[in-house]
DNA sequence: CCATTACCATACGCTGGAGTATGGTAAACG
DNA sequence: CGTTTACCATACTCCAGCGTATGGTAATGG
């Protein structure tokens, strides 16, 4: 539901009856809606924190593992969105801390490839926050359908132009 | 009050009691609170497109208009903040179609900046649309608390280090 | 001078979501 | 075999925001 309509979606009643219950019943498997949206959020978080390691930790190729990073945009839709519509409920109390943590990861993870390119400390983060913005812009022009259809050739050529852009070497 | 807390905080009876009035006086200036968010999205896309050409349409050099692009996310506060949660309730129906055209617009310049600077039309097309997710990203950090104060020198050289890194020669 | 117009307040009804109180049922268990 | 436990439904209350009905007042104009 958040993937689909956003946090704000993630309400009781409408949780209820998508499931075919009724709220007597969701309030005793959680004690409120805050604890269901917790819930959720530290399920993502873990799954996104496993899916960085595994998927880009093995890569050892740190080009490789950059490349990796923007082909992967494409893929893995459902969490894309998820962390889309996160995005979108920035200032959220619950879901800041999440953001802020995700971010950071991410950020560290990309900094620490570029840095393994040969760049300086200073300009691996640098490079890194700016790749993660690319990263993050992508995410909202897609939100407002104003990006290539994922699938199409265009959006191959418009990735290749990326990486060539942002990637050393 | 959509730069403070969002597009849905505009609201009729949170507006009301901070004016020192009453609902009722409101629907005598409007007829409904979709008429107030229209009036509200309408103002401040005009105001941003009279920004557009203004700021940017003067400066001849196609490099200078890039580099005040960028430093132009530093100035400006309000419209920034208006816009960043305007991107945030994209998927509004009322929001939508300013996102599109804002974005649309401000792409088709800073393509054509590109293309001066010896780009060819693609290369630009893409170039464009990779500068301004750059721009997008930075305002989804900076809502996450994520980016160095505007005002600090650490801000100064990572600005430095995207334009070096974005804008050619 | 009376009536219309512009502007604002009071007081209502409606809706949807959060949370609670309470009772029902079926399976497991002592 | 009765009772506890797990699970679910019904039926409320509470709250906040949207919209409306209606009446008051001050200024303006015929």
């Amino acid at each position: 539901m958040i993937a689909e309509q956003g946090v704000q979606a993630l309400a009781v009643e409408p949780l209820a009856r998508r499931m075919g219950i009724t709220k007597g019943s969701f309030y005793w498997h959680f004690s409120s809606r805050e604890a269901l949206l917790q819930r959720a959020l530290n399920r993502w978080e873990e799954h996104d924190s496993r899916n960085l390691n595994n998927a880009l930790g093995e890569i050892s190729n740190p080009r490789d593992r950059l490349v990796s990073f923007f082909r992967r945009v494409g893929k893995e839709k459902l969490t894309h969105e998820v962390y889309s519509e996160l995005c979108a409920a920035a200032g959220h109390a619950q879901v800041e801390p999440v953001l802020e943590r995700v971010a950071q990861r991410r950020m560290t993870h990309l900094s620490a490839a570029f840095e393994e390119l040969g760049l300086d400390p200073v300009a691996a983060r640098y490079q890194a926050r700016l790749t993660y913005s690319v990263y993050l812009g992508f995410l909202q022009l897609q939100r407002q359908n104003q990006t290539p259809s994922l699938s199409s050739e265009e959006f191959d050529a418009y990735i290749e132009h990326v990486i060539n852009t942002l990637i050393p070497g």
